[in-house]
DNA sequence: GTAAATTTTTGACAATTATCAAAAAAGAAA
DNA sequence: TTTCTTTTTTGATAATTGTCAAAAATTTAC
C-alpha cells in the first residue's frame, strides 16, 4: 500500500495537500542490511515501507535488541529521536531490499501548519502507535517467553520467514537459546 | 497545575477555546479508593488529575497488574478503550482523595473538528506518552528487577509514599516478595 | 562447488525471579 | 486502646530463563 493511499485510508486527504505531500516526500530505494540511521545521529526524517522490512536496533551490552519491525504499509522512524529532536538510541537497518517514502521532520512540521489535516492524521497514526505498543508491554510484563513467541506467531506470521531467530529473540525480550528450545518443543 | 495552564504550557490556547474548554469539562471530586470505571466497561473520558493520585489496573489471574500512575498534572485515562472506543481492560482507581477534571469523548471530537489547534494538542500529548510508554518498554525487557526499582526511585520518587509495595512491584512486572527483598538489601 | 562466515541448536550449569506458606508489621475500625 | 484487616517481610523450594561453550546447520562469498 502507497503512503498516499496509507493516509486516505485514515481520513480524506484533500487534493492540495496531496500535491504538497508528493512535492516533499523522496521516494528511495535501500539494499539489504543498510543501516539508514545510526545510533548517535539525529533521525531527521519518517520512513513509510512501501517495500521491503526495516528493524530499528538498539545496543544492550554489545548485544542487538531489535526494538521494532516495520514491514510494508507501516512506519518506521527513532520515534524518540524524531520527535525530541534528540539523538537516537537505535540504529535502522533495511533487511530487504526497500522502497521507502521519506519524509523530513522539517517537512513535516511544515505540513502541520499548512495544512491542519495533517495534525489529524499525525494524532491518528500515533494513538494508533501508542495502542500497539501498550499491548506489547502488557504482553512482555505478565506473559512467559513462551506466550510471547505463540502470540508473536499468530500476530506477526509474515515476518517468521524474513527476519532471524535472534532478532525475533530480542523483540520478545529473550535470548536466542531459550526462543531456540521454545520453537524445538512446539 | 490545573488543565487549562498545563495545555497552555504546550501551545498557546485561544481565548475562543479555553471558554469552550470550561464549558465541556467538569471538574469532579473522587473520594480515596474509588473505581472510577470498572473493567469490561467503556472508558468515555479522559481524565485529568488536578489533585490525587489515579492508577490504572488490570487483572491477571486473579491478581491485580498496575498499568499506570497518573498524579498531578498528568492523565489518566484506559488509552485503547477511549481512542478505540472498546470495552476497558483496565479498572482506573483512585488512591487518593482526587480533584478531577473530566472530558468526555465526544467532546473531545467536538473540540477536533471546531478548534483545529486541539488536534495539535492531541496530537503532541499522545506523542509525549508514547515516548514514555516506549522508555518503560526498554527498561522491563532488559533491566533486572533491581534496575527497574531504582529508575522507579529516581524517576518517580514522588510515589514511593503514596502507593503500596504491591502496586508498585506490578507496575515493575515483579512480585511483591521480590520487590520486598530488592528493598530489604538496598 | 567449496570454503568461510553466520546462524541455530544442544548441553551443562548458574542466576534470577516466582510460588507457596507463614510470621511480623502496619494501618484501619470499633 | 484493642481487635481486625491488610500489607510487608521472611523462609524454603521450584520454575523459568540466562550464560557459556561447542557442535550442527545454514547461508554467503569466492
Amino acid at each position: 500500500m502507497s503512503f498516499l493511499s496509507h493516509l486516505s485510508s485514515i481520513i480524506s486527504v484533500s487534493d492540495s495537500l496531496q500535491t504538497e505531500l508528493n512535492s516533499v516526500t523522496k521516494q528511495i530505494t535501500v539494499s539489504k542490511n543498510q543501516s539508514i540511521i545510526n545510533i548517535g545521529h539525529r533521525c531527521n526524517d519518517i520512513y513509510f515501507v512501501e517495500k521491503g522490512l526495516l528493524r530499528g536496533y538498539y545496543l544492550e551490552e554489545g548485544k542487538e535488541i531489535t526494538n521494532w519491525f516495520a514491514q510494508e504499509g507501516e512506519f518506521g522512524t527513532c520515534f524518540y529521536s524524531f520527535v525530541a529532536i534528540k539523538p537516537s538510541f537505535e540504529t535502522i537497518q533495511s533487511l530487504e531490499d526497500c522502497i521507502l517514502t521519506q519524509l523530513p521532520y522539517s517537512s513535516l512540521q511544515n505540513l502541520y501548519i499548512k495544512f491542519p489535516e495533517t495534525e489529524r492524521l499525525g494524532r491518528i497514526i500515533t494513538e494508533t502507535y501508542y495502542i500497539k505498543l501498550e499491548e506489547r508491554l502488557l504482553s512482555i510484563q505478565f506473559k512467559t517467553a513462551k506466550e510471547r513467541y505463540q502470540n508473536f506467531v499468530l500476530s506477526k506470521s509474515s515476518l517468521l520467514q524474513r527476519t532471524s531467530l535472534g532478532q525475533i529473540a530480542s523483540y520478545l525480550g529473550i535470548t536466542q537459546e531459550t526462543l531456540s528450545r521454545i520453537r524445538a518443543e512446539i
